[in-house]
DNA sequence: CCTCGTATGATTGTATACAATTATACGAGG
DNA sequence: CCTCGTATAATTGTATACAATCATACGAGG
């Protein structure tokens, strides 16, 4: 339609503060920092092989991530994820790809319906043959369709936001046969919902795919994620 | 409970670089820039006295924010809001704010409660008064203190996102005293279910609430908040 | 021994210089 | 006249130098 959307990722990983931006994500949400660590800039810096600005930059992108925190003129500290934040965010979640399945069962292409058609249909294939990597990505590439469909680039935008900031939580839940083949049916229900053009039943099929991932994740030890991260604890008098 | 969220704001407004990001953010919103109209570091330096460094940084966090979009290599472009984007908005925080609701309904305390009875009191004055800046003011505060009795970082950082995202074309809409004072009785509705502690019903006035604010704004012409920006159109062959 | 002020060092904030990349103009060749 | 390649200019990407701010240590004074 108009070839303004034509974008590519919001950050790009080519430039040094690209790479410098992934790859203290990556650390944050890893749990290679402990929460309140002070991230020094020639320190990071130097750890990559970068000069400060590259790093600079990437702070301001973190601390709108909510992943830092920046005092000005004294230093940027790890927020960090706890595990009531990943709670929230599914919460959140859970209500968003709702109104983003009903969305996308008014607006979705027929090329991004053939898409997911194939994307339900090979997962079938890898959750027959147990091909955990796979899985990870249909599922994946399944949410980032119906966020691409659902024709609005303010919800499309939030929803990517949050994907990301769950990924790594997310794709050690996976990593479990029995979910993967019944979130795969999910998927598959909520796309037949759509092109049904039942938006009331895809929204809630979404809805109900949400909360029900995260309850297998809680059930499967949300915890072990995080399992080198130290819990913040009540510092003591 | 926890002296790390002390938080100021995310991004300061004494530094240059803060400075630079507001008054960009003001002016996108604004509509001074033209949709898609490049924006060059060192020209938006010069405008404001400062050098490229700044610029620089402002421009990665307006990228994140969804304003502008950065091309590698090759520039900066305003991303713009158009009325779609508002509606989108608009239910979006429908749902959130219903689900700030219900979350505020379990964890308020007694000084967010005090605050809010006080804010629909001094509002209630305000209207019957027809003291609109002060209206728009408690209204925006009302929200606030919703967002920060939810109890929940992520889901507050969010509504405090769009609620900046709108707050100039709301400010436009509740210059209007029959909306103020509907919009005030329904805060007060939200209020008493909160105390009540019937989060059902918290959550489906928050809903209810955004919903008619929008209704109200398009009734009202949401066109007029955007009437110096020219709307996009097909470029013809 | 404690308190406060100053000096010093460390760290962030900003400006500028230079490198890399991209867009444009122009001319040679067909 | 058109196409393509090269040169040039403009713009962004990065590194570094300098300024401003903040934290710490230390010593004078009480």
């Amino acid at each position: 339609m108009n070839n303004y959307d034509v974008k590519q990722e919001v950050t790009d990983k080519y430039s040094l503060r690209g790479r410098v931006f992934h790859k203290l994500r990556e650390d944050i949400l890893n749990g290679k920092y402990e929460e309140h660590e002070e991230l020094k800039e020639v320190t990071i810096g130097e750890e990559l092989g970068v000069s400060r600005t590259p790093v600079r930059e990437a702070f301001r992108q973190l601390e709108l991530e909510g992943l830092i925190q920046i005092i000005p003129n004294k230093g940027a500290y790890v927020t960090g994820i706890t595990e009531k934040d990943v709670k929230d965010i599914y919460m959140i979640r859970s209500l968003l790809e709702g109104l983003c399945a009903r969305w996308a069962t008014e607006h979705i292409t027929k090329e991004q319906l053939e898409e997911m058609e194939e994307n339900v249909y090979l997962a079938k294939f890898h959750a027959a043959k147990g091909h955990m990597e796979q899985i990870a990505e249909l599922d994946n590439r399944f949410h980032e369709i119906l966020y691409e469909a659902c024709n609005s680039k303010m919800l499309e935008h939030q929803l990517k936001d949050f994907h990301a900031y769950v990924l790594r939580v997310r794709r050690k839940t996976l990593a479990n046969q029995v979910r993967g083949t019944a979130s795969n049916e999910e998927h598959e229900k909520i796309m037949e919902a759509i092109k049904a053009h039942d938006a009331d039943n895809a929204e809630k099929l979404a809805h109900q795919h949400m909360i029900n991932a995260y309850e297998n994740m809680v059930k499967n030890g949300l915890h072990e994620a995080y399992e080198n991260k130290k819990l913040p604890s009540e510092p003591k008098a």
